[in-house]
RNA sequence: GGCCCCGUCGUCUAGUGGCCUAGGACACGGCCCUUUCAAGGCCGCGACACGGGUUCGAAUCCCGUCGGGGUCACCA
């Protein structure tokens, strides 16, 4: 039997990083099996703008490098692949379950309901539905309906005996079918709910291993009682335990954004993506664009595959080293049983750490390939060749793509370079002895030739020792008139990237500055 | 609160009775290098939640305690 997996996201308008944990390891398990890899869609007929919502949640997948075999656009022989087509299913499904006496009809309102589960809270009694207004024969449905009421389906649970199964994460799991609800499968309107619609879905996509987060795992019992009913074989389970929040075992959540930003770590991943963003002209809020939102990477230009290596480690590992996989590796070496079952922190920095990795081994044409986009949208016309050698003098100071936007000003016209006005002040307008060096200093350029590194930091240094001065008296001053700022990669580099002409007009525009 | 799960450095983890005076990685601190920044080199800080057993020997097995979390919908 041919293993497949799946993943169904609710198509919420975004893609948790989270999710995308739990879908990597779906995704990893089917690929090392040859099996195949589902993408469900668990939407409900009352959302709407579906098509919408599920576009980032798409795309996101398909920048990870996350493909399915079947599922939402791509089709398959097990669809629909969407819970909205199936109402017809599952309703099929549920006359099932009643008809083996599995599932009755209850007429209960929701207030009378509430009041039962409240007087249990009170007594300090586990609630159990006292099946009151249960109706399992065509008398008692009609006496209710007599009465206005309209009923629910619901699950007739066992209220003895165990409930056991095999977890591949957490081993052998027993729950007493008393701790059971008689759930609700299907609502007063006719439509089906989740724990059903689920055990129908996997059964018809053929799907032989649940990989899910833990919060599914109290699901579990109800959805094995519903398959077992429906005479359907059950499928093996994996809970993974869920990501939590940065130092805290706490979910983690998007909601909870403002309180991550306390975090120092978290903090510096945010605000450097946001950066990059407002330099792209991005509208951004800390709701939608934050490192919990795979958009966020994608938009700044991390590696994707650095953030499906930082995943695979979060709660994962081989060994007690191997830290770095290629996408063939991670298959080859991926199983269920080293899923740990305590939850793991989401830790921004460490990320950003396979990111540093994973960018710093990324071949320079391919740097130059995802930086280039970068210069374009944020309007320069930067061309491939010069690009290039900005990438190879910044050498690792680029950790994501974005980054390359730090260098944006190589393209600013001479003329209007902005100047950081701290680095002015400090490197030439207060320093009269460095300016009179680089007045001087500035007509040895002409002579410079090939106008490169090697020549401009030999001409620097013959500029020094005749003057009998020091190198810090003049190559501060020469870095903030020529390139605007008090830091960046080698000055010669910099330098010979601006261009003899470029430097001379930068000095000359610097020094007429001063004055001002 | 009921039910369930989990508990090794700040974080991710290795560890399945002796290889552990607990290893690696990230982060952090210090020093060196240095035209700035980044990088690099070296050094350092830092954990078996606690208490009982079992055993010649326990991070590893058992019991209890404590702590943290998940879940208890006509959500998914």
């Amino acid at each position: 039997m041919t293993v497949r997996t799946r993943f169904a996201p609710s198509p919420t308008g975004y893609l948790h990083i989270g999710g995308v944990r739990t879908a990597l390891f779906n995704w990893l398990f089917a690929r090392k099996h040859g099996g195949q890899f589902i993408l469900r869609i668990d939407d409900t007929d009352q959302q709407r703008n579906v098509a919408e919502a599920l576009a980032p949640i798409l795309s996101g997948f398909r920048w990870l490098g996350i493909d399915w075999d079947e599922g939402a656009e791509v089709g398959g022989p097990h669809g629909p692949y969407y819970q909205s087509q199936k109402s017809a299913r599952y309703q099929d499904a549920v006359r099932q379950l009643i008809d083996k006496g599995l599932a009755y009809h209850d007429f209960a309102t929701p207030e009378e309901l509430k009041a039962e589960r409240e007087s249990a809270e009170k007594e300090k009694r586990s609630y159990l539905y006292s099946r009151k207004w249960l109706a399992e024969t065509p008398a008692d449905r009609a006496r209710f309906e007599a009465e206005g009421r309209k009923s629910t389906v619901r699950l007739k649970m066992p209220r003895a005996g165990t409930c056991r199964f095999h977890d591949h994460i957490r081993g052998d799991m027993a729950i007493d079918w008393v701790s059971e609800q008689d759930h609700v499968i299907q609502r007063a309107d006719g439509s089906c709910l989740y724990n059903l619609a689920n055990v129908v879905d996997d059964f018809d996509m053929k799907i032989t291993h649940v990989i899910r987060a833990e919060e599914h795992l109290s699901n579990t019992a109800r959805q094995i009682f519903i398959a077992q009913g429906l005479g359907y074989p059950l499928p093996e389970y994996a809970h993974v335990p869920f990501v939590a929040e940065p130092g805290s075992k706490n979910k983690l959540s998007k909601r909870k954004i403002a309180q991550y930003l306390k975090n120092q770590d978290f903090k510096k991943i945010y605000e450097h993506g946001q950066n990059i963003a407002a330099v792209l002209g991005l509208t951004t809020s800390a709701d939608t664009f934050n490192p919990v939102i795979v958009d966020f990477f994608e938009q700044v230009g991390y590696l994707p595959h650095a953030i499906v290596n930082y995943l695979l480690l979060l709660g994962w590992s081989l060994d007690d080293k191997t830290e770095f996989f290629t996408r063939e590796e991670m298959i080859k070496s991926f199983s269920l049983e080293r899923v740990n079952k305590a939850p793991a922190s989401y830790d921004p920095s460490k990320l950003w750490a396979f990111q540093d990795h994973h960018m710093r081994a990324l071949p320079l044409a391919d740097k130059v390939e995802r930086c280039l986009p970068f210069m374009h949208k944020a309007g320069h016309a930067a061309d491939a060749a010069k690009v290039e050698l900005i990438i190879r003098a910044a050498g690792d100071r680029i950790k994501v793509a974005g980054d390359i936007l730090d260098y944006a000003d190589f393209f600013a016209p001479d003329h209007a370079l902005k100047y950081d006005e701290k680095a002015f002040d400090k490197r030439l307008r207060k320093a009269p002895e460095s300016v009179r060096l680089l007045t001087a200093y500035k007509d040895r350029l002409a002579g410079i030739e090939p106008f490169d590194a090697a020549k401009l930091e030999k001409s620097v240094q013959d500029f020094v020792a005749a003057e009998g001065t020091k190198l810090e008296q003049i190559i501060h001053a020469l870095r903030v008139a020529v390139t605007g700022k008090a830091v960046g990669f080698g000055l010669y580099e910099a330098l010979a990237i601006v261009g003899k002409q470029g430097c001379v007009k930068r000095i000359e525009v610097a020094l007429a500055k001063i004055g001002n």
